[in-house]
DNA sequence: GCGTCCTCGTTTTTT
DNA sequence: ACGAGGACGC
């Protein structure tokens, strides 16, 4: 036996070595997953004598596969290059380059599109057929044709007026994609899947070919993704599956808990392994995970262990409005930094919304904290790098529309809606290429000359390629499309920002496996860069706080976790109304939890200010299930903003008072140095400290 | 074609 | 509060 597997605990170890037939393997949070995972392809590989490239093993994201391939190389080298670490996407991208000439009119050099340029599209047809834009938002019909598409509905499950009207740009849109050559990221899957159950001779061959899967996070499966694994996975059955239903945090976009399930039904076979001991969190953060989740009815029981000690109490602070709460916490940081000896960076703010951010972000910028905020969009989604991919587009295939679209005029050329949509009607009526139709169109004569113009500095590009490699060519389009002389033009501020962006693209393209030639090498990049995310961006060894939505906390771990802005309709959010979605708050909160490995803060406020309007706000229901007791932080840092408070017990019982944030009251009763105050416009009485800084009497 | 004013909406995120 | 995107006027 290998001696890497006495690294396991005996769980893990059989988890691991029993690796025929189906498994289901329950790893809890921080329970040592991923270990499992590498160590059993390394297992099948070393121990079983299969060759590595019969292995697939799939994932939700490139970052996490990218983990992978890393983790598995530390235990078997080089042999890891022929496991097939994919995300969904980008396994069935692999199946489609080989198979989707099995659909009439399509073919093996499609362009994948991101939902940007799916909603783009989707404008287009209802545009096409006269359909109100404003009434009906392409956005929505997007979700509504992602959700076709990946089979969580049905045209009927629609209300009947609106799918007679979806129905048409759903067909429309599908003739755009195929008359471009393109596939939107459902259709990577739905293809794949449509190619498995029309052609069983292929399907046949990918059994043969990957006797062995593996699907990490498995809680997160779609109903077609679950499908997909199914067909694969049938034959030999040696499908291994691992998740954990308390961290299925992602229904929204068509995760289903229920695959967990359909998967006992459909691999009756299978073997159950749960992995409940935790290595990660103090007993005190544990329990109170464990606390928290276990209000949760639609799961299998199962509660976290740990040898680790209790470790640090965890703390529950409440504050009075959203900027003290925020101001609170990066005096905790400070001290923790000064007096503790932690690092910054072993520190994360997590929130249920982006916007949460703002508060910290302004605290910890006063008092000089390093921060980073890990959000908003993503790397590709940037315009300065979807332009240059777009020039990159064009000059390997100077017909490309969608990609001359968004770049005819990005720098300014004086080139605008409507000469576009002339070319656009040209290129339609006569049946012509771009190109063609460029020489073609009517258009005043300056337009024409910067067309003109346009397409031989792109025919220029297109013949340089041969003798540059990727980088040095790469570099002659920022400079000869004008979109270096563009960013150099504009203010310091967003210069910085965009060239930041174009180094990263530069960056990114530098590291691409070279092929036979540059032509080639660019071709691939291109096909697939769509699938790409700003994975490998991160990872810089900065010493800064780490600020992330509860979301993005998924998978990681910090020393110490603020778990922030604690409050009912932010979490549980207020669209949460039925038991089903409360429970998916739940296991969010249950996720920032469960991120904390030695101190766990929580903390909420009692006002805080949304859409431009200070409002009252309540601890969320999900820490009265916790036993903790909240400390009232004092209120000393606001005094210098506000109005010096009245003395203390300054009020009698039934006076009316104005409090700043929840409007006009009458005092009830006083009590431990507290008004009990029945507000006009808050139902149940509050609490308020006596010399509360914003109470006056009316 | 482009700049400016106004209206509207406003969860979470990956591919 | 604030940013995106449409409407409108030059």
């Amino acid at each position: 036996m290998k001696d890497y597997l006495m690294k396991l605990n005996d769980n893990q170890l059989k988890a691991c070595t029993d690796s025929i037939g189906p498994s289901l393997i329950i790893a809890g949070a921080g329970s040592g997953k991923t270990r499992v995972l590498t160590y059993k392809i390394a297992y099948i590989i070393d121990e079983m004598n299969v060759n590595p490239y019969e292995i697939l093993a799939i994932t939700f994201t490139n970052k996490a596969a990218k983990e992978m391939k890393t983790r598995l190389y530390n235990l078997i080298g080089n042999k890891r290059d022929f496991v097939n670490c994919a995300t969904f996407h980008s396994f069935c991208a692999q199946v489609l380059r080989k198979e989707i000439e099995v659909i009439p009119g399509r073919k093996r050099s499609f362009q994948i599109i991101d939902d940007d340029e799916t909603e783009t599209l989707v404008k287009e047809a209802m545009v096409e057929l006269n359909q109100d834009i404003k009434l009906v938002k392409p956005k929505l019909y997007a979700s509504s044709i992602s959700a076709l598409k990946s089979e969580l509905a049905t045209l009927s499950s629609f209300d009947k007026y609106y799918a007679e009207k979806l129905e048409p740009v759903y067909r429309k849109y599908e003739d755009l994609l195929i008359k471009n050559n393109l596939l939107d990221f459902d259709d990577l899957i739905l293809h794949t899947i449509n190619i498995f159950r029309s052609h069983p001779e292929i399907l046949s061959k990918y059994q043969e070919m990957y006797k062995y899967i593996l699907v990490d996070e498995f809680q997160d499966t779609s109903n077609i993704q679950y499908d997909l694994i199914k067909m694969l996975g049938e034959k030999y059955e040696n499908v291994f599956i691992v998740g954990d239903e308390d961290q299925s945090i992602y229904s929204f976009r068509g995760a289903n808990i229920e695959n967990i399930r359909k998967f006992m039904r459909d691999f009756p076979n299978y073997k159950k392994f749960v992995l409940d001991q935790n290595y990660r969190s103090t007993k005190n953060i544990l329990d109170c995970a464990n606390t928290l989740i276990k209000k949760n009815k639609n799961r299998i029981p199962k509660d976290l262990w740990t040898d680790s000690k209790g470790g640090e109490e965890v703390k529950m602070d409440e504050s009075y409005s959203d900027k003290s709460e925020a101001r609170d916490i990066a005096d905790e940081i400070k001290r923790l930094y000064y007096r503790e000896g932690y690092e910054y960076k072993d520190i994360a703010i997590l929130y249920r919304n982006n916007f949460l951010s703002r508060n910290f972000e302004d605290e910890f910028i006063k008092d000089k904290i390093p921060y980073r905020i890990y959000s908003g969009l993503s790397f590709y989604k940037r315009k300065e790098v979807k332009d240059m991919i777009s020039y990159l587009r064009l000059s390997i295939n100077p017909d490309d529309f969608y990609a001359f679209k968004r770049v005819i005029n990005s720098p300014r050329r004086g080139i605008g809606e409507s000469t576009i949509e002339k070319i656009e009607a040209v290129i339609d009526k006569e049946e012509i290429s771009l190109s063609e139709a460029i020489e073609k169109v009517e258009v005043y004569k300056t337009v024409k000359e910067t067309l003109s113009n346009f397409r031989s500095m792109i025919i220029s590009l297109s013949q340089e390629l041969d003798n540059k490699t990727l980088e040095e060519f790469f570099n002659l389009v920022y400079l000869r499309s004008g979109y270096k002389a563009y960013i150099d033009s504009l203010d310091e501020d967003e210069r910085k920002k965009r060239q930041e962006n174009i180094d990263e693209l530069f960056n990114s393209i530098s590291e691409v496996e070279t092929l036979g030639s540059t032509l080639e090498t660019l071709i691939d990049y291109l096909q697939n860069v769509t699938l790409k995310t700003d994975e490998d961006i991160e990872s810089s060894d900065e010493n800064h706080v780490s600020m992330m939505t509860m979301h993005s906390a998924k998978g990681l771990e910090f020393k110490i976790v603020f778990a922030v802005c604690l409050e009912n309709d932010i979490i549980p959010g207020y669209r949460a109304d039925k038991v089903s979605l409360i429970e998916e708050e739940r296991r969010l909160f249950y996720v920032a939890v469960t991120r904390a490995k030695e101190r766990l803060y929580l903390s909420y406020s009692d006002s805080r200010y949304k859409y431009g309007k200070m409002n009252h706000s309540e601890k969320s229901v999900f820490l009265d299930d916790l036993e903790i007791h909240s400390k009232r932080k004092k209120e000393i840092s606001l005094i210098e903003e506000k109005p010096t408070p009245p003395p203390s017990g300054a009020y009698s019982i039934g006076d009316r008072v104005n409090h700043k944030i929840n409007g006009d009251g009458v005092i009830l009763a006083e009590i431990e140095g507290f008004y009990i105050i029945l507000f006009d416009n808050i139902k149940t009485p509050k609490k308020v400290i006596v010399n509360h800084p914003l109470l006056k009497k009316v």
